[in-house]
DNA sequence: GCGCTTCTTTGTCCCAGCGCAACGTTGCGG
DNA sequence: CCGCAACGTTGCGCTGGGACAAAGAAGCGC
């Protein structure tokens, strides 16, 4: 792990900025200042590691800002991206799974803005804040969903699908729309894409490159623009 | 879904039963006399199913005996196994996870007995059971878990390898200790073994085929015994 | 016992996509 | 402006394992 974040007072943090955050937008005045007031602020620049896999579930986190892929090590030392958690997620809620050590690593891809509190407040936020608890579940919820969407297609879809559906999420979760189509608005490799969809840096980069030609990507370092959304969808669901 | 489960008494339901049963384990006499008079029981045929995904998730199940395959379908129609749950643990719990419907199909592996409590009792028993609540936190934990590492499994290794991992993980969840052997004591076919590794009936016919020339397995029709699971477990490793 | 269905085995063919390898491109720091 | 590192592209050959096919084995009902 990194150094230990380090406590600052939030002057930057906008209170209203919680209000956007699902499990903390009913909260008042008051408990927002709460909330705010046991959180340490944190600054990661891109690449940095928030937490270790296996490491004990000390704190929880929530990403103000940036983006996180969540991934695990092979034995023998391949990584994969098991999520992309985009920005008002919390993560690192070990607890929430009955656990006390983290299940995966967590690291930015991106400049990000980290919250985060002691795990021993937990049990408090979840007593104290009405809705705490199922915004919790849900957010567990979504994210085996997920999981469970990337088995089956794992399982059943060819390299080209699996890359068009990892594209397709991408947008859906993080796409900025511009001019002429929607870009994904993180710095995003061919790597990193390769990693999401089991496959390897070359497919990843010829699949890119084929539908640059055909007019349905536009990309350039770190860089992804969908032109064409629809006709990705048409490839993610096999030819 | 099948037939509305009956209501029936439990005669043949032993008290003692339930404290094997995680969430219940630390219950007392009146405790689980409780949760059993709320409970209705049914035995289930081998390949029926439970619940279907996208139904309202109107009751929550446990399963006393036998066993469950949790399938997705896809798009085209292939059926894609996402987990196993063995007997003892809760099923359908789509409540913990902020969901009114189930996310997934339940589909008996075996004759099975399953006892099921309307979806309105969930929130008293986390109100009332001590317990309850993180142990299920801890079954999501798991089988997030377990999720987590198909996809890794699925991201990078050989479908040997993933074989032999599924096989692992049935031995060790519902291994039966023989002369020997481990045998896997619920029917199995290839195609359920095809199913969730994701590979092809064929594949998994010819792996068997190899590893009982091999020595290390030994199977007849929907049976499977691993003579030496040590074996596996460096095949599984990849060589 | 006889036929039918379900499950399994085995062989042959073939191609998607991985490994390898070499070469472009972009951006940054000095 | 130059050199270097990170990132991306492309060609080629090889192979794991999927598709197709066909036939054996076990169980089941009649």
């Amino acid at each position: 792990m990194n150094e230990q974040p380090v406590r600052k007072t939030l002057p930057q943090l906008d209170e209203s900025l919680l209000k956007h955050l699902p499990p903390f937008s009913k909260l008042d005045r008051r408990q927002i200042r709460a909330v705010l007031d046991q959180a340490t602020s944190r600054r990661y620049e891109a690449g940095r590691t928030i937490f270790d896999e296996g490491a004990e579930a000390g704190r929880f986190f929530m990403l103000l800002d940036g983006y996180v892929r969540v991934v695990r090590v092979t034995p023998t030392g391949e990584q994969v991206t098991a999520l992309h958690i985009p920005a008002g997620q919390l993560l690192g809620i070990a607890r929430a799974l009955g656990r006390d050590t983290y299940p995966a690593t967590a690291i930015t891809a991106a400049e990000s803005i980290v919250l985060s509190w002691p795990m021993l407040l937990w049990d408090s936020f979840v007593a104290d804040y009405d809705g705490f608890a199922s915004e919790t579940y849900k957010t567990v919820g979504n994210r085996v969903g997920e999981m469970n969407d990337r088995i089956i297609e794992m399982a059943t879809q060819q390299v080209e699908q699996r890359v068009a559906n990892a594209l397709l999420r991408l947008i859906n979760q993080t796409g900025r729309k511009v001019a002429d189509g929607i870009e994904i608005d993180f710095p995003i490799t061919r790597q990193d894409l390769s990693e999401l969809t089991g496959t390897t840096l070359h497919t990843a980069s010829r699949l890119l490159s084929a539908w640059e030609k055909q007019g349905l990507v536009e990309s350039h370092r770190k860089r992804i623009k969908v032109l064409n959304p629809h006709a990705l969808v048409v490839l993610s669901q096999g030819h």
